[in-house]
DNA sequence: CTGTTAGCGCCTTCAT
DNA sequence: ATGAAGGCGCTAACAG
């Protein structure tokens, strides 16, 4: 039950190797009648192609990268959803890697990918260090940074406005007439979280509201995070009316510490998370957030990698910045 | 910048091409001091095999293909977290497929699965009919399936115990003094829900009690089906006290529709949910649920697919079954 | 329009 | 212990 190769079907229609290659590739210089004939066979035959020696000589492979920092993570599997989707439909197929947000895992990753002959791409890079990120650079494989980017490295990039995200849902605690409104954001090292805090600010002075330090804080990734970041902000002199979320999982836990203290959201607590994941509609209290265009960022990446691989030459970085959508529901 | 070959590891060091594949494939007959500077060379040249070469002559590749259901589902992202991770421990890479529960792209993503020349296949069938699997067989590909698996067909398999996992729920809940416990279950053509029917009228047997048909109701898959079926329920004339329901997805939409008609959970009706997804802790009322795990089941799955890779001849059906966590919070 | 030839990089005989 | 030669399947010259 050997695979089919182009020989077989060149034996079978009496013609040469290459006739069928021809054929099969679309090639000019062939009759009409013999490649017709051609396709025949390779179909009956079920002939597929081998990939290996396709690759081998041609060093195209029609396979791309994908390097994300967690796949259970719906943000990344969002991406991973429309990255997926697109890539299918323009004939390549993916290979995955999950770094867990390690940079040790980061490095392996990209080892990996540089090993795997693969024609492009996308990484969801960990921020700790962008050592991995000026090592692509300094390789010939070109590739896209996913939803995060580093401010001093030029690379192409595709991901969501967090300033103005931000801004949108602060502006809207404002206009709810918050005043004290804290920020639970995540890591500093995340550029989302360090635009996502200055869309804060933003809207913050843009109407004359003070940020003092201690309606910043920090770090917060998971639920528990959350959880714990509020309590302590309640348990503190000054309370805040109102607490912007980097999560929705955060925003989750901040709704948690809520309930054991007995605010009322919205009526004591306006809360407003990030992300729209699907369980933010679904909560006692439907939760306001940020919607990022997870399946878009995916597809637009994608998109801007094969733009990248048909480029023969160097071009000017690509710096694609998707708009997010504010969606009011009744934690606010 | 070309990629460096063995033909320039050899140049560099002064010997043949193949004296050098003998150093880097660790195989006999060379001596250690040649051995020893032909790495140190391909290392300080930074030689990456070139697995297209390798693949033409081996036809092994290392990359495994997994196609999943729906990425986005956070049980599919914990297999597929599961089994990329023991596949990086293996040195395998993985392909990832989605089909979106949808019977014409498991078709083609099988094709093209095919058409990779992967080692393995892990796969979690959409369920509506079994052709693809059946096209698996045939082919000379090994597979394992994942999370389902077809009653008729005598495949190789990864599954949990999901009538012992019903069981258990249904189980608590009797002890729990519930009598009228209804179950929402999903569509009956997926392996888990039909077990779990079993599991759950199994525990009603036991301890007799009376299922009556309008106690069953099937096909929730999303939140909003959860909703609509609780409601629908709701307005019948038996209003169940306990709720059953395919997924933690379907439970939160129950306690939805429980909120608005007014109905206290735990108190007026008690839910269980299924799959211990991350948010199930952080509800309002957070959810007993039964756990499965997602992480092991992926990597149970991928060992399989190992041992059938390696196994030469045709071996016995390996079918694994898992064992599923009940885990006890507030709403029952 | 079609066939012949060479070679992508690697590994496996076989000979030395 | 090492080298030379052939071929995996395909495609891109170049001939005819």
């Amino acid at each position: 039950m050997d695979r089919v190769t182009m020989e077989d079907i060149a034996e079978k229609a009496g013609v040469s190797i290459n006739t069928v290659s021809r054929a099969l590739n679309d090639k000019p210089d062939i009759n009409d009648q013999t490649k017709k004939e051609i396709l025949g066979i390779a179909d009956e035959l079920n002939y597929q192609p081998n990939r290996f020696a396709q690759g081998l000589r041609s060093s195209k492979t029609s396979t791309l990268g994908v390097i994300v920092a967690d796949i259970q993570n719906p943000f990344f599997s969002g991406l991973l959803k429309g990255i997926e989707k697109s890539a299918k439909e323009q004939g390549y197929s993916i290979i995955v890697q999950d770094t867990d947000e390690n940079y040790e895992n980061e490095i392996s990753a990209v080892r990996t990918m540089l090993a795997e002959q693969i024609d492009g791409l996308l990484i969801t890079p960990v921020q700790n260090e962008s050592g991995t990120i000026e090592e692509l650079q300094r390789s010939p494989l070109p590739f896209v940074l996913l939803g995060r980017y580093f401010e001093g490295l030029d690379t192409h990039y595709v991901v969501t406005d967090d300033v103005g995200g931000a801004y949108k849902a602060t502006e809207h605690l404002i206009n709810k007439g918050h005043r004290d409104i804290t920020i639970i954001n995540g890591p500093p090292h995340i550029s989302s979280s360090r635009e996502r805090l200055i869309g804060y600010r933003k809207a913050m002075d843009a109407n004359g509201l003070p940020v003092k330090d201690s309606m910043i804080l920090e770090d917060a990734v998971t639920l528990r995070d959350g959880y714990e970041l509020a309590k302590a902000r309640f348990n503190s002199a000054e309370k805040p009316t109102a607490i912007f979320c980097y999560s929705d999982f955060v925003a989750l836990g901040v709704l948690q510490a809520a309930r054991e203290i007995g605010l009322a959201v919205p009526g004591d607590l306006a809360v407003v998370g990030y992300d729209d994941s699907f369980f933010a509609k679904a909560l006692e209290v439907p939760l306001t957030t940020v919607r990022i265009p997870k399946n878009q960022l995916g597809e637009k990446a994608l998109e801007t990698s094969l733009e990248l691989i048909n480029q023969e030459d160097k071009i000017d970085p690509k710096q694609v910045k998707l708009e997010t959508e504010l969606v009011i529901r009744a934690s606010t």
